[in-house]
DNA sequence: CTGAAAGCGCTTACAG
DNA sequence: CTGAAAGCGCTTACAG
């Protein structure tokens, strides 16, 4: 059975295609009769509207594309529902790709979904080189909005936050609670920028101190549990072993955690430990952990936002939002055992 | 600028449309030195095709609808993952939907998805008459498949697993272990059909060994860790507190373990705790908890090649894959205190 | 191996 | 308030 078109409902109500297509656009430019006519057609003939011809004729579109590194870490979630929850709002839906922070798939799925004729891109974080790729995404007029990072230009939009000021602010924060050793692991900032710039946030916050920086205290692995709690086995059998672990990411820190428990040692009288995210979890943990809240859903809403002021200006207007990430502090932290009340050396 | 298309390429190459389109779809079919020619074109001229007419002319879409509940929760991640994955292959993109448990927005979303043309439909678990609306669509030419269920009926393809089996065998497992009392913290099994047969294999087992249902034993409410822990306190502060306590949801388990925790009692030396999904946290904390594996990310994949078969039998060919669930025994779980040696009673 | 033509299902400026 | 017509960017059977 062929589906029933435009073209069906104008003849059985014995108007024109335009009209029926003004009564499901805009029902006050149709006399209330002819309106009450074609609708009741459109119900007994179970009649839906096609979208893609409607895009195709009005040369716009109802759908974003959204591209995030991976839907498994829970942490993206938030600023996916953040997004769907805003752009559905505008009535758009949104078609989402997983780069699995890999440069390559992340260049097929912007074409994918230039292809797809997208009203609009929001990019989740970007790979090396990805900004290069966005700008001239923009130049071919797709409206494009990164998020999760604070991109150096001031031709693109953005919904961000700081990474390297909030890996920062934490690792100063582990310092100021006199640790001198400070393990961190990390994700792959040789790969990616959001990674790179904590790193040099940790980095900056040592050096501020006075703190020399030791290349074992790192360890760079990937974004899972086990590899958080391999990192930190690494880092337990040091022979120098830190007073203090930076795990960048809430699901490292829970696997770092369970390393520190299976070697029978106690958070944080034995050693503190710190998380990066602030997810659902964080705060369930045993003991509850100490982390830096990001606040993804809000940026996933103001991604949307600063999207569609790009699409309605015709890309002429650039929004940047900048926001805030906060120091959570729970019990997972304390002061080193040996070091109580010494005090810790400065440069200055 | 306007974009380019096809037929400035044409008119460029000195070709016609057609041969444009075929250099793009079967090059094999285009003498060399033209494509050559067009495909130089192309690359010079930035030319990016235009999938939304293509689908509208070839009367087919390279986009599936997918309906979960929440991308919030981690476990639906796993399946929404084995999905896209899946679809890849196919060369297929993703429409995402959260219904958020609501019906309505879940009829919502079907009607858009099929007003976006969606070449088929993966719906990730049923509300209440959900099953009715999936097979009207399927009547409709929308090839639809079902996931996280089992529907009563031979004309919906699906990819499920048995939700009252799982909860029975963990239900049952509990009983072995000599659990008298055993607490059940649980979603809105009034609401969500799903949720309801795990209830009722819990009822199931309990009726089976001759234990008789307690009502006050039973905490229904939403899926959150906060939610977990709350239910845990309501049923720790019973006169006659359960020896044993079933999450049905990892998500929940976490919250009713560090419930337990503040109560300063051990898992499982006072009280065992089971939980549901095996997400990547289970075995990570402590103790590690015993649940039950749902095979989310195998679901996914196999909901998508029943969608395939269905879309290109022309909605002939109904696919139905029942997935085993495991019960994954790991630390959180022992025999009640006061009933070491103990044997229960049974009706048989 | 290639082209002309009809068509996919809708929209919209124009005219009445 | 309504219709005729051109158009959106592609595809595909048909003919050569």
């Amino acid at each position: 059975m062929k589906k029933t078109t435009i073209q069906d409902i104008a003849k059985a109500a014995g108007v024109s295609k335009a009209t029926v297509s003004r009564a499901i656009h805009s029902p006050q430019l149709v006399k209330r009769n002819t309106l009450n006519r074609i609708q009741l057609i459109m119900e007994s003939r179970d009649y839906v509207y096609d979208a893609v011809a409607g895009d195709l004729a009005r040369k716009k579109s109802s759908i974003i594309g959204l591209i995030i590194p991976t839907i498994k870490n829970s942490i993206f979630s938030s600023t996916v529902y953040g997004i769907q929850q805003k752009a559905e709002e505008y009535g758009y839906t949104t078609l989402i790709g997983n780069s699995n922070y890999d440069n390559e798939t992340e260049i097929r799925l912007m074409k994918l979904f230039q292809q797809r004729r997208v009203a609009g891109l929001i990019v989740t974080g970007l790979s090396a080189g990805s900004l290069k790729r966005i700008e001239s995404l923009v130049q071919q007029e797709v409206p494009s909005v990164v998020t999760w990072e604070l991109p150096d230009t001031d031709t693109v939009s953005f919904a961000g936050f700081d990474n390297f000021k909030a890996a920062y602010s934490m690792t100063d924060y582990l310092i100021r609670l006199k640790h001198l050793r400070i393990g961190l692991i990390i994700g792959p900032y040789t790969k990616i920028d959001r990674a790179r710039k904590r790193f040099e946030g940790y980095l900056a916050a040592l050096k501020n101190h006075g703190i020399v920086y030791d290349p074992d205290l790192i360890v760079e692995c990937n974004y899972t549990m086990i590899d958080g709690k391999e990192g930190m086995h690494r880092l337990l059998s040091l022979t120098e072993s830190p007073t203090a672990v930076f795990a960048v990411s809430d699901v490292l820190a829970m696997g770092a955690l369970s390393a520190i428990k299976e070697k029978g040692l106690n958070v944080p009288k034995d050693i503190s430990l710190a998380g990066f995210d602030d997810i659902e979890f964080a705060a369930f943990l045993d003991p509850p952990l100490t982390t830096v809240k990001i606040p993804a859903y809000e940026m996933g809403q103001l991604a949307v936002k600063a999207l569609f002021d790009l699409i309605n200006s015709g890309s002429k207007s650039i929004k940047q939002y900048r926001l805030n990430t906060d120091l959570i502090i729970r019990e997972s932290c304390g002061e080193p055992e040996g070091n109580k009340g010494k005090s810790i050396q400065r440069n200055e």
